[in-house]
RNA sequence: GCGGAUGUGGCGGAAUUGGUAGACGCGCCGGCUUUAGGUGCCGGUGGCCUUGGCCGUGGGGGUUCGAGUCCCUCCAUCCGCACCA
């Protein structure tokens, strides 16, 4: 036994000085010949210190990070902070500490315990969004936009938080509740800034097909945009001569359109019926909170409003209602209402006595099933649409409708604009300044930053705490220099989160935000890593940026992220962590008391880190016991072995096992991300090591290819464990890990000399026996039916056949 | 309701292409080392019965010489969206 233990605290403080001093993370933008590989893990939002789930997301990304170096490609691998948010701004108003001091804190906690992870991370790049030096570009970046319409102002009903005192946009906004803070959100009417996401929605939609990532986030993607291809028709009322389109899915219905409703919203509605009841209806459906209008199995309300409209495929005069489950926000805020093929639909129709119009046949075994029916089939009671298939129907209707000038065909989708402005002090100023005589005036770009000014009370009051910095908002206008204010609404963090990526690539240029070249030396992202709860909002505005910047020509990529990896939750006891339930489980002292390496570790030995994975206290120790018989077997290798240039002797178990793990960490990690199995090769090897540790130091030969087992499973584990792997690779070699190229597995090394021949019977193992490897088939077969075991077993059955899989099995079928 | 996943020992999880189910770790049992505890090392550990078997991957059915893996069906759990016309 060697006298010295394994001592995680010093090994990882000695090379992450090393990594520091040598600054071996940091890559140049210069084109060496290697392929680049830009590897990411989604920029962390600093507040308090990390949590396990920072500590899972750079394990995995430093793992991929290094295995990239190692297999000869020139690595970008940065961090920054999303600085900028409510929660620094919340703070600081509990407590009156400047929303920067906090942040600045924070960040430097996340530095500290980033580096005591040993985190490959290139420091030179290194950004925080809520530096004037960011945000300047940010700025820049917004009047791009602005110039070019994709950034304008609208008064908009938009969702105010009224705890938070804020708009929120629509994703922020969880079951009519601030997602932040729970409050029931309510309805306002004020003017905004929006950036039109909508205009890309095609192109966000088509171009998930590109791009490599999770089959659930691009599901989500798709669903959020929520693209319905279907037809605007165009319903006529008389008694106001006005032409009220709707959007369908399903024109093929309209002969059965026996309704026709409209939103409480809707302009319209009073002018169309301005009586007690409706004006009772519409009061009372605006007052409603989004949650409660939006309740699964609430009645269908709603009121007549005594007129009617022409249905334009027959003519018929159909009576119009004001109903609430009709949404403003989509469509054209009014509906046609076919009961007989819409379960909504039905529901108000039987509510009200409305007629109930059957217009395709089919159902339970072709047979009229029940209404509602939503299916497809024959068509009926449609004039001379009758008898076609409604699939075609659809189609005839449509082409019938243009030709009548009634409707055309028309797509939807639930995508909204961002709606990106916040009434809020703690994020990126809108460098926009309000003249009256000019209107919205850009910041000229040489004045920019427009710098966040420092305040005193960071309280919201419906309005953002930056419009009582008077000095600040007051200015001459950029254009005709007249008296003006500055917008103070400040911009969402998602804004700083939806580019942090492109700044990277040239994080210290103080022209611009990046170099057009130097872009494309290095996006996309190839490999981007974070969590699920990003699948939507995150992803969608900075592929939406992107692709804005891509048609304004600062850059040369259609898609940010290459490639995306979604790491599971980390579970204790079955249970997400909650500081509430008293479960969390701190990274500093998992570091403190096994080490960053053991924890790095078993956070990807739970399971694969695309999975969730329940902690367990004592799991730890188990990798811990790992580490450490790996790096006793690396002194006992140094202490009683030559360093040699490479194992020596024929091969033994030993040898092939370490070829084994090489192959199987390569594809374990390099194709399939499973870190978990990964690391348990490298424990079996370790294992066998250690068993034969004994037999193999007796000999020149054994103890040389100890050495190398050694050596080679601190190279594998390095991803994983860096420190350890470059202690214990150091140690065996004098050389540095980093530096080495991934190993490689010898092909011969990798086939062992005989095989276990399984026996089966009907299918059931009965007996196995051990052959030479490549046994012709027919000797297999013959040893198998020679099995002493199938003769007791056979009992009188005549064995009819054989199966025969080379090297595997012989399945004997008897009968 | 729609969409997406997932169901394997006491627990986390393996089984990558239809071919030895349960790798590896935790826990548990036994042994060795140790003054003792811990550490370390060695062995065992899916279930059931009489030492040889039988059963076993959420339930049921199917395809196949052979199914955790493929097909049908049902159930359970988790996640996302949810009056989107």
């Amino acid at each position: 036994m060697t006298a010295e233990s394994y001592d995680p605290r010093e090994i990882e403080r000695r090379w992450q000085r090393v990594w520091a001093d040598e600054r071996s993370w940091e890559v140049s933008n210069e084109d060496d010949g290697r392929p680049k590989s830009y590897v990411l893990e989604m920029l962390p939002y600093p507040s308090g210190e990390p949590h396990i789930g920072h500590l899972k997301v750079y394990s995995v990304g430093d793992a991929i990070a290094h295995f990239k170096r190692r297999t000869g490609h020139r690595v970008l691998h940065p961090l920054g902070y999303d600085a900028f948010g409510l929660p620094a701004e919340n703070h600081a108003i509990k407590t009156g500490q400047h929303p920067r001091e906090s942040t600045e804190a924070s960040i430097a906690e996340f530095r500290r315990q980033f580096n005591d992870w040993g985190v490959s991370i290139d420091w030179s790049r290194e950004l925080g969004t809520h530096e004037p030096s960011y945000y300047r570009w940010t700025q820049w970046l917004f009047l791009r936009l602005f110039e070019q319409g994709l950034a304008y102002r609208k008064e908009a009903a938009v969702n105010w938080c009224p705890n938070d005192a804020t708009v929120l946009a629509n994703e922020q906004v969880v079951d009519g509740r601030c997602e932040r803070c729970g409050a029931l959100v309510e309805q306002r009417q004020l003017e905004q800034w929006f950036f039109k996401i909508t205009d890309y929605a095609d192109r966000l939609l088509d171009d998930l097909e590109t791009i490599d990532w999770p089959q659930s986030v691009v599901t989500m993607q798709r669903n959020w945009i929520g693209r319905s291809e279907g037809a605007e028709v165009v319903f006529h009322c008389d008694d106001l001569d006005t032409d009220y389109p709707v959007f369908t899915t399903r024109p093929d219905t309209l002969f059965g359109a026996t309704f026709f409703v409209m939103a409480p919203e809707h302009p319209d509605v009073l002018r169309l019926d301005d009586s007690p009841e409706v004006r009772e209806y519409v009061r009372r459906a605006l007052a409603a909170s989004a949650e409660e209008r939006g309740e699964e199995d609430r009645e269908k309300t709603g009121v007549a409003l005594g007129r009617t409209v022409t249905n334009p495929v027959n003519g018929e005069q159909i009576p119009m209602y004001v109903a609430d489950y009709v949404l403003m926000e989509y469509g054209t805020g009014a509906i046609m209402a076919v009961p007989a093929h819409d379960e909504r639909d039905y529901e108000f129709a039987v509510k009200h006595g409305i007629e109930i119009r059957r217009v395709i046949e089919g159902g339970e075994d072709g047979e009229d099933g029940e209404l509602p029916y939503t299916g497809d089939g024959p068509m009926v009671a449609s004039g001379r649409f009758d008898g076609l298939h409604n699939r075609e129907a659809f189609e005839r209707i449509v082409a019938w409708l243009g030709d009548e000038g009634k409707g055309e065909p028309a797509v939807n989708y639930r995508l909204r604009d961002w709606l990106l402005s916040r009434q809020r002090y703690w994020g990126c100023p809108i460098p926009i300044v309000h003249c009256e005589r000019c209107g919205l005036v850009p910041v000229p770009d040489d004045q920019l930053p427009v710098v966040l000014p420092d305040i005193d009370d960071y309280a919201p009051e419906g309005r953002s705490p930056l419009a009582a910095a008077e000095d600040w908002v007051a200015v001459d206008c950029p254009s005709c220099a007249a008296p003006a204010r500055r917008e103070t609404d400040t911009m969402d963090t998602f804004v700083d989160s939806s580019w942090y990526f492109l700044r990277y690539c040239d994080a210290r240029n103080d022209a611009a935000p990046w170099d057009r070249d130097v872009l494309r030396g290095w996006m996309p992202v190839d490999q981007y890593i974070g969590g699920v709860e990003h699948a939507i909002l995150h992803l969608m505005y900075a592929r939406f940026f992107t692709k804005a910047f891509a048609d304004i020509g600062l850059l040369d990529v259609q898609e940010p992220f290459a490639r995306l990896f979604t790491q599971g939750m980390v579970t204790r006891d079955g249970a997400k962590m909650s500081k509430s339930k008293g479960n969390v489980v701190s990274p500093r002292e998992l570091v403190d008391e096994f080490g960053a390496d053991a924890a790095r570790c078993y956070i990807l030995y739970v399971g694969h880190p695309a999975e969730g994975g329940d902690w367990n206290d004592k799991g730890i120790e188990g990798i811990a016991r790992f580490l450490a018989r790996l790096w006793r077997a690396a002194a006992d290798a140094a202490a009683q072995t030559e360093p040699s240039e490479g194992p020596a002797g024929e091969p033994t178990a030993v040898l092939r096992k370490a070829h084994w793990a090489i192959d199987k960490v390569t594809t374990d990690l390099g194709e399939r991300f499973a870190t978990h199995t990964a690391i348990a090769a490298v424990i079996e090897l370790v294992n066998d090591m250690t068993k034969q540790r004994d037999d193999l130091l007796a000999t020149p030969e054994g103890a040389s290819q100890y050495r190398f087992a050694a050596a080679t499973a601190g190279s594998l584990i390095f991803p994983f464990a860096p420190h350890l792997g470059s202690e214990v690779y150091e140690l065996l070699t004098g050389r540095r890990v980093w530096e080495e190229p991934w190993p490689q597995a010898d092909p011969a090394l990798l086939v062992a000399d005989t095989v276990t021949i399984v026996v089966q019977l009907n299918g059931k193992v009965i007996d196995r026996f051990e052959a030479a490897v490549g046994i012709a088939e027919e000797e297999q077969e013959r040893i198998a039916r020679a099995s002493e075991r199938v003769a007791e077993r056979l009992d009188g059955r005549e064995i009819v056949k054989a199966v025969v899989v080379p090297g595997r099995l012989v399945n004997l079928v008897a009968r």
